[in-house]
DNA sequence: ATTCTAACA
DNA sequence: TGTTAGAA
């Protein structure tokens, strides 16, 4: 199938599709007219690029773990792949550590809130 | 009618 | 990622 036909079964578009070619996610053939062929087994390819995608991981960790993720019907699972389970581990850990940033700025802007909102005598607040 | 590449009011 | 120009 082309590119468009790709593009109208999996929902992404013909744009983003050339973009996972060049980030090594997908490997069309080549027709002679210089038009990408891809084969039927690249829509779920699809897929699994999207739930990896959306779990945070770079394109650059999804070329090297994609061989382990495999259809189960209608959802995807990891199956039990040394590669991706390390991956996906490390990406949790480091998603851990941007939460713990997140949350100290949160507390710092809680705090500055609460001091505005809260002067020291009975001055009123502004407004 | 479709796709391709390259580039950005 | 979208969009678009110009070519095939």
């Amino acid at each position: 199938m082309r590119i468009g036909d790709l593009a109208r079964q999996t929902g992404v578009s013909r744009r983003l599709l050339r973009y996972y070619e060049d980030q090594g996610l997908l490997r069309p053939l080549r027709l002679p007219n210089g038009y990408r062929e891809y084969a039927e087994t690249d829509v779920s390819e699809v897929r699994h690029i999207r739930a990896l995608l959306e779990a945070g991981l770079p394109t650059s960790v999804i070329t090297r773990v994609l061989h382990c993720v495999h259809d189960d019907g209608e959802v995807v699972v990891p199956s039990s792949c040394p590669e991706m389970m390390d991956n996906l581990s490390r990406e949790r850990t480091r998603i851990n550590l941007e939460i713990s940033r997140l949350a100290a700025s949160r507390q710092a802007l809680d705090s500055m809130l609460a001091i505005a909102r809260e002067p020291a005598d009975g001055r009123r607040s502004p407004r």
